[in-house]
DNA sequence: CGCAAGTAAATTGTATCCAATTGACTGATG
DNA sequence: CATCAGTCAATTGGATACAATTTACTTGCG
């Protein structure tokens, strides 16, 4: 745990999963090796293992001899992320429900404290806090394997909202964070739930993933793939 | 998709995987780059790879500049993996009830039929088959990313089962398979959460997670880490 | 002018090589 | 005798070099 002094790798994976949901690496963008390895002056081998790691994570999907490219979800893709996400966040609030520790709220809070404090501004400060907030709660479970995964739901629906959504306008967010907050302190589970359903929803509901068109492959796919050989 | 000829991180990677959880690697063993890579008669380059993504699933933990090795998962981290488990296939449940595709019950079907084939032999035909059932369910939601996390979770389990559990007898599961695809069949999400819970209960029991003393660094965890520096 | 084949450049897949860190052994010292 | 410093073997962290594959461009032909 704590001797794990921060190796290369772990330091070229921050840098890259922070430029991918902050946009300045744009969704469907080309990885090489060898350029994104001169960026940061280290060589191929490192940026290979930070794709790997980032490929698991769905931020990163990489193509047999062609390289790694900045995840480019498609609206399947992204509806599925969203449904992984309201599942575990509202397994999250369950557990809270049960036992939410004893500095839980004060941390919450405080937290809510520093979103009220940016709020307005759109920049990437609020976009992270505002998915911060969601993995706090779960860490707040006191499940490490569970804190790993809503977060890596959290982070693709990041990516999927710089990809789909008009606004990542979060003003009501941080209200709906309060409630939120209020409910599992009741001890409602249900009515948490509800909440975060909506909050959940109006998100999803901004990156208009049901509207528009879908992909090329993904309605050429209806056809038929016997010419795929 | 299609497009993908397996490369051979991805063989060793798998082959890696499957000695892990049919228990012929065994938990705490080392796992030398070199070692293994002569074995499989690949290079550590290789090696290294399938090793991140083994650690990235749970099943290896490397420590720096040491190596890596099996994971040991203590009672605690054990508890852990089993409390997303019961998280992810109840939400699994909720989502089949309320939309099983046409093809759903003949596949879950033959699964136990295959199962039953099988019954009495403690095999590790046996141990995959009863992991393949879980992981089936939750692929017939049609959600690749619910059916990742699923994967992962039931392989630790099984990782887990190999340190813990006294035997790995699977009798009454089989039983259950059939109650919970039949609880799924008449709608009634409850009633089939009640049995999965009843079922993974069963199987994280065995397992004797909470009977015997954790391990050392979980116990003097409480005695402060001032001495860590 | 369009299409197919062939070739070259670019990029990944894999192997090998050097450096840095760790753990164990040895020996000295209070 | 226990403890600590110093040295050495073993293994990983990281970089470079080579091979294989893909893409794009060019060229030739109908």
């Amino acid at each position: 745990m704590s001797e794990n002094k921060t190796t290369l790798t772990d330091a070229v994976h921050d840098l890259l999963r922070k430029a991918i949901i902050e946009q300045a690496l744009k969704p469907g963008m080309r990885l090489p090796e060898d350029t994104v390895g001169e960026q940061f002056g280290v060589s191929r081998t490192i940026v290979r293992h930070a794709l790997v790691r980032l490929e698991h994570e769905g931020l990163v999907v990489t193509r047999r001899n062609r390289g790694a490219f900045v995840a480019e979800p498609s609206r399947d893709e992204a509806q599925h992320v969203f449904e992984v996400r309201r599942c575990l966040e509202n397994d999250v609030i369950r557990l809270l429900c049960q036992r939410m520790p004893g500095s839980g709220y004060d941390r919450l809070e405080a937290h809510v404290r520093q979103e009220e404090a940016v709020r307005g501004k759109d920049g990437p400060v609020s976009i992270r806090l505002a998915g911060e907030f969601h993995v706090l709660l779960a860490e707040l479970t006191g499940n490490p394997v569970l804190t790993r995964y809503v977060s890596e739901v959290v982070l693709r629906c990041s990516l999927i909202m710089s990809l789909y959504a008009r606004s990542h306008s979060s003003d009501c967010a941080v209200d709906e964070h309060s409630q939120i907050i209020a409910a599992i302190r009741t001890g409602d589970a249900q009515r948490a739930i509800e909440i975060m359903e909506h909050h959940l929803g109006a998100v999803a509901g901004r990156a208009e993933l049901a509207a528009q068109p879908d992909s090329i492959q993904s309605i050429l796919s209806h056809y038929g793939k016997e010419l795929a050989q």
